[in-house]
DNA sequence: GCCGACAAGATTGTCAACAATCTCGTTGTC
DNA sequence: GACAACGAGATTGTTGACAATCTTGTCGGC
């Protein structure tokens, strides 16, 4: 929102910036799947014009975060449980081969720092920082996906990330699966130390599938409460 | 440009109808990569408006596949041979788990039906009828994916191919490479037909590994000419 | 009370005119 | 001839007004 607010003194936010905007909103809970995005409400937030806010709309909606129908407007997209699935079954593919290609070519700096945040999040295990974690955990998996050295992936994932962002925080990152996901990226990284590909790949193809099955149980007591 | 005209009639073609003609031109090489796209131009050719045009552009920038500079206008971005490397491996990755999925789940009829593309691009190789072959190509791939069951994969394999298309038809899709590919497809049924999961998804890799292979060798041919 | 027809307001779709910026050829100078 | 300043034409950016459609609330009939 600063951003968008700064670039307001000169000439107004760009459709980039208000796509960022509402990417941010739609991560941070503040817009939940089907509501609608009244177009005035986003000029009146963002300082943009209509015309940018649709070009916006189009923008997200080529990436699958919003849906657009005739004279409907836009409402953010949810993902069903079987696209979720779907999408980490892609995720567990993608990162897997990440895995293995930083254990390829990595260097002993990039590891180390891949160990350090490693450590950080296990202490935030022990003082139950489960919001801190998460960042933690982007930046892990960021770090690893660009030393692998494929833009390509890394902006692939960072797609298949956002519509299930906001069921993390609050529900995903709590407890017992917060140490889960610690071990496996020691795991991981034990791994790639021993800058063993597959081991590494293996680890973390279960590392992704272990957060699906998390959420499937999840999703499973939910359905159980009706 | 059928469908576009055909809905002229009515009120003109919308921004995902203009998206889809820009989408095919680029495919079909009328555009190449670093070409402007001018706005009137596609308004003459389309039909649509100035605004719909613009739509369709922000779309197909959120895909990757123009690029959008201010009061410059719209080009074709072309990918590097690193980028393509990249896509490449993405795709196998996520192609390799959708033979891996599809030799799970599906039915016979589905197999036979793949069975049957593949005898016809084997026909296609001995007839030397590189347009068809490519065709039938993309059909296979397409069932396998939809026989897997990811929606989500197969939306993005789509699109992953898009900007490498044009470099397929008159360079890939010619003589010895058919060859090989044929016999990559019979190589993944085999695994198939013997409901091997992992041998399905290796052969698969494999297959989208060899594409990139000769697409590599060609880009340093290309390079020894200058 | 329930339900459909209707109307007013809200919201989105479309367009055309104008402003801002870029492109490229021209001109003048050295 | 090389080069920079200039300017006309081309192209894109922005805005506001109006049309088309949806949404919601109201009214009357049953």
């Amino acid at each position: 929102m600063e951003a968008a607010i700064e670039k307001l003194a000169k000439r107004g936010p760009s459709a980039s910036h208000i796509a960022d905007w509402i990417r941010s909103q739609i991560r941070g809970n503040r817009l939940v799947p089907g509501q609608r995005l009244v177009e005035v409400d986003i000029i009146r937030q963002t300082g943009g014009s209509r015309f940018k806010v649709r070009e916006a709309y189009q923008r997200l909606a080529a990436e699958g975060l919003l849906e657009i129908e005739e004279y409907r407007g836009a409402r953010v997209r949810g993902a069903s449980m079987d696209e979720v699935r779907q999408l980490y079954r892609a995720r567990a593919a993608l990162e897997a081969l990440c895995a293995a290609d930083f254990t390829r070519k990595a260097s002993d700096e990039e590891i180390a720092r891949l160990g350090e945040i490693a450590r950080q999040m296990e202490e935030c295990v022990e003082s139950e920082q489960p919001q801190e974690f998460g960042k933690l955990n982007a930046e892990w998996h960021t770090l690893l996906m660009r030393g692998a050295g494929n833009a390509v992936i890394e902006d692939m994932v960072r797609r298949l990330n956002t519509p299930v962002h906001h069921l993390l925080f609050g529900t995903f990152y709590r407890g017992e699966r917060l140490r889960e996901a610690a071990r496996d990226h020691r795991r991981i990284l034990d791994a790639i130390e021993a800058r063993n590909p597959d081991g590494a790949e293996c680890e973390m193809r279960a590392h992704v599938e272990n957060g699906l099955s998390f959420l499937s149980e999840l999703d499973r007591a939910v359905h159980l409460e009706d």
